[in-house]
DNA sequence: GTGGTCTAGACCACC
DNA sequence: GTGGTCTAGACCACA
């Protein structure tokens, strides 16, 4: 795994997870992998993956089953939705029109721009 | 200002710097702030203004001249509009489309988004 | 049956039992039911069943008949009774007044709340 | 200091500091312990503080000045009585009164335990 | 100096 | 086996 020196590991993590879960690849009630699998898969330290797990439980989207693991919560879809919506709307967008502002950049050209992107993730 | 973000100071200083130099606040050739009447007007420890400068002297945008003081380059705007450019091509938009990927919207939506956030500001 | 507190599970299991015999719902010499039922009808590991009615054995209030199973004491309401008065006397109640005194609530609060809840109970 | 063995001790450390606001120990805007401060006062790991600290961040009653420390922030005292408060009305309460339901105490006992205990209180 | 993060390794209660 | 907590010690960015 290829980490950001940015922003913390066990961020990312939940970053990713919060995304396939986004991306329907970890459905409602799935089990999630224990902290060891996980932090074994991704190498990274155990505790780091404590954190993370400990992040979405907070957010509603693990559920913790006492000595079983986690798992994906019934309301994980929503919640992760929210969360990141939450995130895109309040902070990313304002800052990307302001730079666009900045930039003299018309929203004709960011649909342009959406156009070519979505036209090259189709030819990969 | 609020230093709420998780972004480190010193960079929101710069970013804050870059945008007046975009918006035409500051013109080719003149003084800015000496370190210390940086620091006090923002409320911040001038060794993190310091810190700012330096990377702006470091793009090219602001130039030291030593025992005087710094100035805005003769390339400041282009070198502000590349720098700023650069990373909002390759860096923020390819996530933003992501995100919205993720998000099931589409870019009518954010067309929309954008109109909203154009009038709001026209009203304010 | 709700597991989501953060007392042990077997813990809760004994608090359970030990409210029962105390509600005459359970009287002496009644068989209780074995550990694979209880397990069954509360979802629950078997293995934390054992625990409990190990604890409850230790404690005087259910007797082991090997080979049979488990029983209520001669003695258990007596136990359970001082069991949970000297937990109640002795842990909860002290700290109970303590934060009383930090929330700035009155006797006369607690004696409306204790009214309250007592005709919410009978309404159900 | 004597840590409860039965409770995280990050969580006691919390208790404590939550317990202290409300008591107006520490005022709005002081400047809290350094975690290395805190940690060696109270001999806990640093990590173990910094927990501590991040809980209560989250709840809005410490601040984080980057690089400089934590604060208690202006809405400590409401927060602290918030946290405290509800924690006390939805999970001490309502398990007190169904003890003394079951211990077949009265609400005149309870009143008395509370007077026997202020009494004692004062004349230490 | 401050907090933030990560690792390594340990011990625990619980299922 | 599971997660939860704690310690020890390290490194980092930031003020």
């Amino acid at each position: 795994m290829n980490w950001n020196s940015n922003k913390a590991i066990y961020l990312q993590i939940v970053d990713r997870i919060i995304d396939e879960i986004l991306a329907g690849k970890a459905q409602i009630g799935d089990r999630a992998l224990s902290v060891r699998e996980y932090a074994a898969q991704v190498q990274v330290n155990p505790n780091t993956v404590v954190r993370s797990y400990g992040f979405l439980e907070t957010e509603g989207i693990l559920l913790n089953q006492r000595g079983i693991g986690f798992f994906i919560s019934a309301a994980a879809q929503e919640k992760a939705r929210a969360f990141k919506r939450k995130e895109f709307m309040e902070e990313i967008l304002p800052e990307v029109f302001r730079t666009m502002d900045l930039l003299q950049m018309s929203i004709q050209e960011l649909n342009d721009c959406y156009h070519q992107n979505i036209n090259h993730e189709k030819t990969n």
